[in-house]
DNA sequence: CATATATTTGACCAATTGGTTAAACTATTT
DNA sequence: AAATAGTTTAACCAATTGGTCAAATATATG
């Protein structure tokens, strides 16, 4: 593998990432990505040698990107409640640098289950949770955890995952998508804390529940 | 039109509803559509001309369908919090029957901006707005109502529409994916109200934020 | 019943697409 | 500098796919 090698192979990578996320698996074509890369469509083939080696390195290397982001963000060591708040400052501002990213994962997970395993393989919610659950024990009961977590993506995934229609409608109500999101990394975190905060009281007032 | 035409019609249109739902544009095969409706092929291209006006003839139905049910529910008659957890009740038991529904618009349109103008088109946010800002006005400020009804719209859209991921985690975790929405759909809109009410608590302590 | 009209089909076509191959070119090794 | 190995290309191929067409069949109409 010489230098001119990783170069070409980086380029042809890149372009396919591109025209994947952008297009997806099936509507994505060999010689889009060949032309991205400025290179002979055969060469692709040199170095991946079909379309679905190339999709893997790319949709493997896309999901081990989002998932350490996300995972890392939980691993800091901090309060609880700083530690929201750091998680969709971090996480939010990743995926409004990669805005495509969410959707090319779910799309194309859904559209074939085989991934799934692939993108399960890489992560380690257990462990999430388990972080989590030291920080909330002793005021969220086990059971609402995953609720807890999957809120927390929610609110920080969908918006940016729905980017075209959000962006859309917030335009006919004469709001900025970009201004709004970043309202929306100070206001989600607020509103997980305080829907929680009051959980705390109201089973504070309600003990025996 | 004679009757066997409609039923034709109809079950060509039902049988590429599935096929697209499933596959999206670029991976469905015209042949699979005829497969599915027992027909011809070149009898989709007689009721339907092309891939294309098939493709939005149904994009345009299940466009209409999800924002139907989904303003429909605010238009209610009934307290703010009723509302809320009606929405979440309703709109959540739609989805699970349709689950494959949001991923669908989402990639096609996050694929193709020409359909956003079509599903932009049919939605009328403001007249929703309206409606929530009258529901909330006293206790929230204006700017906050975008904001609450991105994270309504983001806790009950998202754990659907990631249906395949969030089923594959919560089942290393022991956890049944039907059984966890049906929680959903209460736990979320408690969750939303507990935040409001934290705010207003808030809100009343600091009135001069 | 015969004619016109609408529906359905099998066979076919042109274009696109992923993939191959052999030859040309470049760099490395001896 | 000759041989070897790695890189790049142009030309080509087979399969798939959206789409067409003329003939056949069913349905309605006079």
């Amino acid at each position: 593998m010489t230098k001119a090698d990783k170069q070409t192979e980086e380029k042809i990578f890149d372009a396919a990432t591109k025209i994947f996320e952008e297009k997806g698996l099936a509507a994505a074509r060999m010689q889009d990505i060949a032309n991205r890369a400025k290179i002979n469509k055969a060469l692709l083939h040199y170095y991946f040698r079909s379309k679905e080696k190339l999709f893997m390195a790319v949709f493997d290397k896309l999901a081990d990107k989002i998932f350490k982001k996300f995972s890392g963000i939980f691993e800091e060591d901090m309060p609880f409640e700083e530690k929201i708040r750091y998680f969709f400052k971090e996480h939010m501002k990743f995926l409004q640098k990669n805005p495509k990213l969410p959707m090319f994962i779910l799309a194309e997970v859904n559209r074939n289950p085989e991934l799934l395993d692939k993108f399960l393989s890489k992560i380690n919610i257990s462990n999430i949770k388990a972080k989590i659950s030291d920080d909330v024990s002793t005021s969220l009961p086990e059971e609402a955890i995953p609720h807890l977590m999957v809120s927390i993506v929610s609110l920080s995934v969908f918006p940016i995952a729905a980017k075209p229609i959000l962006k859309g409608i917030l335009q006919e109500a004469g709001i900025d998508y970009n201004q709004f999101i970043k309202e929306r990394m100070e206001v989600a975190p607020e509103f997980i804390l305080s829907a929680l905060k009051q959980y705390n009281v109201e089973s504070k007032n309600r003990p025996e529940q």
